[in-house]
RNA sequence: GCGCGCUUAGCUCAGUGGUAGAGCACAUCCUUCACACGGAUGGGGUCGCAGGUUCGAACCCUGCAGCGCGCACCA
C-alpha cells in the first residue's frame, strides 16, 4: 500500500509543513505573550502622535466572563488596534467595578454556607477582610479571560474602583457635591430590598408583570352601624399600617361619607375617610386604603393630608404588629393569606380575583422590593442642562443615534438618587457625626450644608482630626464610584495627570443600552461637574446577545455558552470573528454557535490560503512594477485597493458587522475562489520565471495588506502569518505597522485598469458558465471536458488556458469555423459563444438508461407525497413546498432526457 | 397609556426608489497535488397585511396586525 502522504515525490512542489487545519490555541497564547513581553499595548502619554481613548465598562471583579463580555471588548480591542494602525497613540484602559452587592452577596453565602455565620457574626472589620481575600483570589479571573480573547489593554494602567487613590476620589466628589448643597439626608420613601436589606435606586428595581390577587373587603362605619365601605387590595398584610381611606371627591356613593370614621379591623381603631383626586374612580370601588409606611402614592397622600406612618415590616419583610400577635413575625407573603382569611372569618372579606398587575422586584436579589421610609442620602443631580445639551446638540454623539431620545427622556425627569446603601463593601460615606449629639443626629429629619457649618457633623475625605465622632456606617451605591470612571482611573484627586492631559476626554465608549442611565448619563454629569468638560465623544450601544428563540442569555436559563468553551473549541479570532459577523448595529443579536464555527473556518481558510503561497517557499516576492500584469493580479489588487478604501468609510460609522462581512467576501471570494484558481498555472513548474514572479509578488503584496486589515478582527492568526510570510522583519509586529498610505494600483493609468478589471470578470463569468454547462450533462467534476469558442472577442487566445483551469476543463479551443454537430450543448458568453462538444464523453445509451430510470424514481415519489398512490397513507404525504421541489426535479431530468436525445439523433 | 424598534429564503440576517442577496441548512456531484473547517452546481422568497405617492416601492407616506424593548401607572 503506498499512502499518499508519504510519497513526497509524487508532488511537483514541496508540501508545506505546516498543519493542514488551522490550530488556534498554541498560536493565540505565544502572541499574546509576546505581544506583553514586548509592551505593545502600553500607552505614552508623553507621544506627540494624536490620542486615541476607551474606558474599559469595568466588569464586576468577582464575575465570569459571558457573551456580551466578549462582543462589547471585541469592539473595543477592535477599535483599539485600528486607531493604531491609524498612527494614533492608543489607550485602552482596563479595570474592575468592586460591585457592592453583587459581591458582597457572594461572600455572605459563601460564609454562610461553608461556616454557617452571617456578616455580623464576623464584625465590619473581619467581613471586609473575607470579601478582600475573595478580591484578590477571584479578581483576575475575568481579567486572565479578557487577556484569552486577545484584548489590547495597556495592563499597567488597570484600575480597580476601589484603589485608594480611586477612593479619594468618590470621597471628594461626596465631598464637593455636599458642600455644594447638592447631597443632603433625609427620611424618606425608597426602594427597600428584604433579602439585601439594603436601599435601592430607582434604577434597580425591575417591574415584572405578576399574577396577583385582587381582595376586596368592606370597612363598617363608625358611626353608621351596618353601613360599609368597599375598597380593593393586593396586599392585605399592611392592613395594620393603615391610617384613612381614601376616596374620589365625586364618587357617586363615598363622597358624601367624607370626614367620617371608619373602624379598621385589626389592630381595632377608628381611622378617617379622607377625599383625594389621586384616586382612580373607575378602579376597584373607587376607594382605597391608605398606607403612607409602605406605599410611594400613599405617602405623598399622607403627607398632603398629615396623616401619621405606621411602620409595620421589618427591614426583612416580616411582619411587625405585636398588636396583632397572630400576624406578627410572619413573612410578609404568609401574612398576606392570613390576613386574607382573618378577613374572611370576621365577615369582612367580599370576593377574590386572580389579578395582573406589575411588582417591582430588587434587581440583584430578584425579590419584590418593598417602598419603606428610611433615613438616606440623596443626591440633587449636577449639571443637568450642560449633559442633556450635549447629547441633544451631538457634541456626545451616541450609536445608534435613536438612544438620545431615550437618554433626553430620562434627563427631563430625573428623581434625586439615593446613593447610601446598608451594606460594608463599598466607599463608606465620608460623614462624621459628633458623638455626643448622635442619637439626635441620627433621627433629625434632614442633614445638610448648614448642619456641617453649624459644626454637628464632619464631612471630608480625610477622618476628622481631632475630637469623638462617629462615623455615618452606610457605603455608597456602586454607581456611584463608576460615575467617574473615565477620569478617576487617569488621575488622583486634584492632580492633572500627564495621562489625564493626553487622554481625557476619551474617544469612543462601547456599552450596552441597558445602562444608559445607570452609568453612561451619570458619567457625562460627574464629566461636566469634576473633569471640565464631556467625557467622550462617542457612544457605540452594542447588541444584546439572545439565544435562537429571542431570550436574553441567562444562567438560570442554562442558554449562555460559555465563551471559554467557544475559545477552546474555535479559537479566540473564531469567537471574535464570529460574533461580529452577526452583530447588527442597533438591533439584537441572535447568537448560535454555528457562527463561531464559521469564524474557525474563516481563519482556517486564511490560513491555508498562505499554505498554499509556502509551497513556492517563504522569502517575501517583491512586485516589481504594477503594469502589464496578468489582469487577474490587476482585478484582485483593485479589490483589495477597493476594500481598503472602503473600510475607512464603515470604521467612521462603526458598522462592525459590515467591516467582517466585506473583509470574509474578499478573501473567500475574490482571492481564493477567484483569484487563487486563475493563477494556479502561473505557479507549475512550466510556468516562466516572469509569471511565477508576477503571481507571488501579487499574492504577498495584497496578502500582506490584508493581514494588515483583518488584524483588529482576527489579531492573533494575522500575527502569526505575517511573521511565517516574511511580511513584518524580525522583531517587528504587525499590529504596531501603520496602515499604508498609497493604494497598490497607485501607479496604474485607469484606462488600464479598467480594461484588466473588465476582462479578468469576463473570464471569472465565462468559466462559470461552462461550469454550469458541464454540470448541467452530469460531468461535473470531468476534467477531460473540452470546449470550442466561436465568435470570440480579440484578446480571448492569451487567456485560454486560464479560461480552462478556472471551468476544469482539458481544453479550450478557439474556432470561428467550428460547425456544431446537433444537440452539441452551448452557452452565450460574455466572451463569445460556448461549444461542448459530447463525443466520446458520454455512453450515451448507458446515460439515457440511468436517467429514464432516475424518471421512474422520480415520478413514484412525487405521487407518494402528493399521496396519490392507493397505499399511501395520510402521514406519507410531504409538505407542499417538497412537492414543488420533488416536481421541478422531474422536470430537469425530463428536460435532460429530451436532450439526450436529440445528441443521440445527432451523433448518429 | 407614552415612546422606540423589528417583521425579507427552513434558520440567522444584509439590502435608503430601478432585474430580490449572503452565510448556514437542503439536494446532486467531487476526497483533483492550499483548505472536506473544502470545491462545483442547483432548488427555494406574491420582502407581515391594506391603502397611498411614483413611470417604477422590500425601500417613501398613512393605517392595521404580530413580536420585542424602555418609561409611567396599577388599590
Amino acid at each position: 500500500m503506498l499512502d499518499k502522504s508519504q510519497s513526497v515525490h509524487e508532488h511537483p512542489r514541496p508540501m508545506s509543513e505546516l498543519a493542514k487545519a488551522y490550530e488556534p490555541q498554541a498560536v493565540e497564547e505565544k502572541w499574546y505573550a509576546a505581544w506583553l513581553a514586548a509592551d505593545c499595548f502600553h500607552a505614552d502619554e508623553s507621544s506627540e502622535k494624536e490620542a486615541y481613548s476607551i474606558v474599559i465598562p469595568p466588569p464586576n471583579v468577582t464575575g465570569i466572563l459571558h457573551l456580551g463580555h466578549v462582543l462589547n471588548n471585541a469592539i473595543q480591542d477592535i477599535l483599539a488596534r485600528r486607531a493604531r494602525q491609524e498612527g494614533k497613540e492608543v489607550l485602552w484602559l482596563p479595570g474592575t467595578d468592586h460591585a457592592g452587592i453583587a459581591t458582597q452577596a457572594k461572600v455572605e453565602r459563601e460564609l454562610r454556607e461553608k461556616e454557617g455565620k452571617t456578616r455580623r457574626d464576623l464584625g465590619r472589620d473581619a467581613f471586609l477582610e473575607r470579601v478582600w481575600d475573595f478580591k484578590n483570589t477571584h479578581g483576575d479571573i475575568i481579567i486572565k479571560q479578557l487577556k484569552r480573547l486577545g484584548c489590547s489593554c495597556d495592563w499597567s494602567r488597570e484600575r480597580f474602583t476601589m484603589d485608594p487613590q480611586y477612593t479619594r476620589w468618590v470621597s471628594q466628589v461626596f465631598v464637593d457635591l455636599f458642600n455644594e448643597g447638592l447631597i443632603y439626608r433625609g427620611k424618606r420613601m425608597v426602594n427597600w430590598c428584604p433579602v439585601s436589606l439594603t436601599a435601592l435606586s430607582d434604577e434597580e428595581v425591575i417591574m415584572k408583570p405578576s399574577r396577583s390577587k385582587l381582595f376586596t373587603m368592606k370597612y363598617e362605619l363608625a358611626d353608621h352601624p351596618g353601613e360599609f365601605i368597599e375598597i380593593s387590595t393586593t396586599r392585605p398584610e399592611t392592613l395594620m399600617a393603615d391610617v384613612a381611606i381614601a376616596v374620589h371627591p365625586k364618587h357617586p356613593k363615598y363622597a358624601k361619607w367624607i370626614g367620617k370614621m371608619v373602624k379598621r379591623p385589626f389592630p381595632e381603631a377608628l381611622i378617617p375617610i379622607i377625599g383625594d383626586e389621586a384616586v382612580d374612580l373607575e378602579f376597584g370601588t373607587g376607594a382605597l386604603k391608605i398606607t403612607p409606611a409602605h406605599d410611594k402614592v400613599d405617602f405623598e397622600i399622607g403627607l398632603k393630608h398629615g396623616l401619621d406612618i405606621v411602620d409595620t415590616l421589618h427591614p426583612d419583610g416580616r411582619i411587625n404588629c405585636p398588636a396583632c400577635p397572630d400576624l406578627d413575625g410572619l413573612d410578609r407573603f404568609v401574612a398576606r393569606r392570613k390576613a386574607a382569611a382573618k378577613l374572611e372569618e370576621m365577615g369582612l372579606l367580599i370576593g377574590v380575583e386572580e389579578y395582573e398587575n406589575n411588582v417591582g422586584y430588587s434587581e440583584r436579589a430578584d425579590v419584590p422590593i418593598e417602598p419603606r421610609i428610611s433615613m438616606q442620602w440623596f443626591l440633587r443631580y449636577p449639571k443637568i442642562k450642560e449633559s442633556t445639551d450635549a447629547v441633544a446638540s451631538g457634541e456626545i454623539r451616541f450609536r445608534p443615534e435613536r438612544w438620545a431620545k431615550t437618554y433626553a427622556h430620562w434627563m427631563e425627569n430625573l428623581q434625586d438618587w439615593c446613593i447610601s446603601r446598608q451594606l460594608w463593601w463599598g466607599h463608606q460615606i465620608p460623614v462624621w457625626y459628633r458623638k455626643d449629639k448622635f442619637d439626635s443626629l441620627k433621627n433629625a429629619e434632614s442633614l445638610e450644608t448648614k448642619d456641617a457649618a453649624a459644626g454637628d457633623i464632619y464631612v471630608g475625605v480625610e477622618p476628622p482630626a481631632q475630637g469623638d465622632w462617629i462615623r455615618d456606617e452606610d457605603v455608597m451605591d456602586t454607581w456611584f464610584s463608576s460615575w467617574l470612571w473615565p477620569f478617576a482611573t487617569m488621575s488622583d484627586v486634584g492632580e492633572n495627570s500627564a495621562t489625564l492631559k493626553k487622554f481625557y476626554p476619551t474617544t469612543d465608549l462601547v456599552t450596552g443600552p441597558d445602562i444608559i442611565f445607570f452609568w453612561v448619563a451619570r458619567m457625562i454629569m460627574a464629566g461636566y461637574r469634576f473633569a471640565g468638560g464631556l467625557p467622550f465623544k462617542n457612544v457605540y450601544f452594542t447588541s444584546i446577545i439572545r439565544d435562537l428563540k429571542g431570550r436574553k442569555m441567562s444562567k438560570s436559563l442554562g442558554n449562555s455558552p460559555d465563551p471559554i468553551d467557544l475559545m477552546d473549541k474555535f479559537g479566540a479570532d473564531g469567537l471574535r470573528f464570529g460574533l461580529m459577523r452577526i452583530a447588527p448595529v442597533g438591533a439584537d443579536v441572535r447568537f448560535d454557535e454555528s457562527s463561531v464555527e464559521e469564524g474557525r473556518n474563516f481563519a482556517n481558510k486564511l490560513y491555508n490560503a498562505c499554505r498554499f503561497r509556502q509551497m513556492d517557499g517563504n522569502e517575501f516576492a517583491p512586485l516589481p512594477s504594477v503594469h502589464g500584469l496578468p489582469v487577474y493580479h490587476v482585478l484582485v489588487m483593485s479589490k483589495l485597493d477597493q476594500l481598503a478604501n472602503d473600510l475607512v468609510g464603515i470604521y467612521a460609522e462603526y458598522r462592525f458587522g459590515e467591516i467582517a462581512q466585506r473583509l470574509y467576501e474578499f478573501l473567500w471570494n475574490d482571492f481564493c475562489d477567484k483569484w487563487l484558481e486563475a493563477v494556479k498555472a502561473d505557479l507549475r513548474e512550466s510556468a516562466t520565471a516572469e509569471a511565477r514572479a508576477a503571481a507571488l509578488g501579487t499574492f504577498d503584496a495584497v496578502m500582506s495588506r490584508y493581514l494588515q486589515l483583518l488584524h483588529p478582527y482576527m489579531p492573533h492568526v494575522t500575527e502569526e502569518l505575517s511573521e511565517r510570510m516574511n511580511y513584518v522583519s524580525a522583531g517587528e509586529f504587525l499590529m504596531k505597522k501603520s496602515l499604508p498610505d498609497k493604494p497598490l494600483l497607485a501607479g496604474l493609468p485607469a484606462a488600464e485598469l479598467e480594461a484588466a478589471q473588465k476582462q479578468a470578470a469576463a473570464i471569472y463569468e465565462t468559466a462559470g458558465r461552462l461550469r454550469n454547462l458541464k454540470a448541467e450533462y452530469n460531468l461535473g467534476s470531468r476534467k477531460d471536458v473540452r470546449f470550442v469558442m466561436k465568435g470570440s472577442v480579440d484578446w480571448l487566445s492569451n487567456e485560454l488556458n486560464v479560461l480552462a483551469l478556472l471551468a476544469g476543463s482539458a481544453e479550450i479551443l478557439a474556432d470561428d469555423a467550428y460547425e456544431a454537430p446537433k444537440g452539441t450543448p452551448a452557452a452565450v458568453t460574455p466572451v463569445g459563444e460556448a461549444y461542448m462538444p459530447m463525443e466520446g464523453l458520454i455512453d450515451v445509451g448507458a446515460e439515457r438508461t440511468r436517467i429514464s430510470k432516475e424518471i421512474e424514481k422520480m415520478e413514484l415519489e412525487v405521487k407518494k407525497s402528493e399521496g396519490k398512490l392507493g397505499n399511501a397513507s395520510f402521514v406519507d404525504r410531504a409538505p407542499p413546498e417538497v412537492v414543488v421541489q420533488e416536481k421541478q426535479r422531474l422536470e430537469d431530468w425530463k428536460t435532460k432526457l429530451t436532450q439526450l436525445g436529440e445528441m443521440l439523433a445527432a451523433l448518429k
